[in-house]
DNA sequence: TATATTTATTCTACAAAATAGAAAAAATAA
DNA sequence: TTATTTTTTCTATTTTGTAGAATAAATATA
């Protein structure tokens, strides 16, 4: 039974992706989720993130030239592929139209 | 290191809660779930998810009254607690928070 | 009152996702 | 060639998600 919906954390790390366009990595994602819920996460946890959903095919990854900042490791680049993106927006989709049949909470947004 | 968010499908009881109002309850939210996402899924996991959430004082529960129907055992009955309504809004209001940096994505959904 | 039927919950076990921390790799600088 | 920096990869564990069978509790009816 193949699963079809996103992980909690899985949905948010493809939301940085689709944030942070063509410079989306492992640390950058990390420090992305710090900035956007609040949230800290192990460098560990994004990567392992990030290969599971590259093996489900919601993501994929070339590695990027070496800058020419300090030094380092070359990053590897995320992008969402079609998939993903469709993933991603149905799965607020059904979110979004869940919200509305519960006026009571929503009012308590503002 | 107390998680503090909630899983996918805790989010999806929890928003089934919330909509069923005075009868929410195990079956109930199974049903529930099928109708809003179109997705199968187990009793069993439903109750543990429940169960879980009891635990972490998201949701309360109380035995429902005999109702004159039929037969059969009597609901236990779900209702958000303070703390689960605000764990919902603020998953909520993050994710919204997102969406709005990425119009891309959102012009798709029309 | 026994037995059948119905509606629900509870129990048991396993798979997948989330998480952390340390180790390793690959780049530049000195 | 060694040090420093940035980043990824590896290893291990806990928490969530999942299913299916067993059990319980209610009413109906013979």
């Amino acid at each position: 039974m193949g699963k079809e919906s996103l992980g909690e954390f899985e949905e948010l790390v493809l939301l940085m992706i689709a944030l942070l366009k063509e410079d989306a990595y492992g640390l950058g994602i990390c420090d992305e989720i710090k900035k956007q819920t609040g949230r800290t996460t192990a460098i560990g946890a994004v990567h392992a993130t990030l290969s599971r959903l590259e093996t489900k095919g919601l993501v994929e990854s070339s590695l990027g030239d070496p800058t020419k900042e300090r030094g380092g490791r070359r990053k590897r680049l995320f992008t969402l592929t079609a998939f993903g993106e469709k993933a991603l927006i149905q799965s607020r989709d059904t979110k979004v139209s869940i919200w509305t049949q519960i006026p009571e909470l929503s009012i308590k947004t503002v």
